[in-house]
DNA sequence: CTTTTTGCAAATGATTTGCATTAAC
DNA sequence: GTTAATGCAAATCATTTGCAAAAAG
């Protein structure tokens, strides 16, 4: 797992791509935010630091984030498209009302079995992910 | 759960809503699916019964299907929202490559227990399924 | 110098909204 | 007759694409 500069820097080498102020600077917000985001949310982020990026300059960049196993989208809702910063696969709850998402460390998921009933299945399985769906604290206080 | 057309006007009627050929023969077309689609596909499905339907009706009445517990919207990955004309939770295989979703009938999930994780967490949760994600038949063969 | 990446503007695709007309009740 | 639902056109939102200019190697 990449987690530092010099570690991107490698990864981006080894592809023939180049580092860019751009790259590093999205690569330190990332670290930084370590949880969910968007590609607008990332963006207002990164901003002061790079005046004038721009959004497609955010998504290509998470796009090749997401090829060297740095982020992943986080299976969703509708809406707009989520970025996780924790590379490994892992559980969501997802607010039906606010789509904020969340992790939850939960046991009670049977991986491996669940990989295997996808293979006999004839899919190629690559990970599986336990989503919940219902209201976050914040939208059920608000009465939903 | 709603499976006959009865069921359909009746609870059409307890929101005191309309019963409308549209409603009718998108509900007919909903059941004949029996599976996933999306508002895009259903039109297709719908249009030599109806001839002129527009998409618009088509997402109402999929909204109004959603709220009588008729379908439910799948969580799936970007692209077009799925719909689902199985009513109760399970698990489903989504292609990474194509978009296709697929139901997975497997053990290995402790719905309760992932549940009750999820309310100590201060979230309300209302369903767990699980996504496993991949690539499916067709797509691999065409060597992804 | 060569090729990738950037930023901009415009295109795309899915879903939603506004509104006048039609049709249920 | 009233009021909700329809169809159309236009709006919106997230994401992607085309392309010329800038910059990395």
């Amino acid at each position: 797992m990449i987690d530092s500069a010099d570690q991107l820097v490698a990864a981006i080498r080894a592809r023939k791509g180049r580092v860019t102020p751009q790259r590093r600077v999205i690569l330190r917000h990332v670290q930084r935010l370590h949880g969910h985001f968007t590609a607008e949310r990332l963006l207002a982020e990164v901003e002061p630091d790079l005046p004038g990026v721009s959004l497609p300059t955010v998504y290509a960049t998470l796009d090749l984030f997401e090829d060297v196993g740095l982020v992943r989208r986080v299976v969703g809702l509708g809406g707009a498209e989520v970025y996780d910063s924790r590379p490994e696969p892992h559980h969501h709850l997802v607010c039906r009302s606010c789509g904020a998402v969340a992790d939850l460390n939960a046991a009670g998921v049977d991986t491996e079995g669940v990989l295997g009933s996808a293979a006999r299945t004839g899919f190629h399985p690559e990970e599986a992910t336990l989503v919940v769906l219902g209201t976050c604290a914040v939208c059920a206080r608000s009465q939903d």
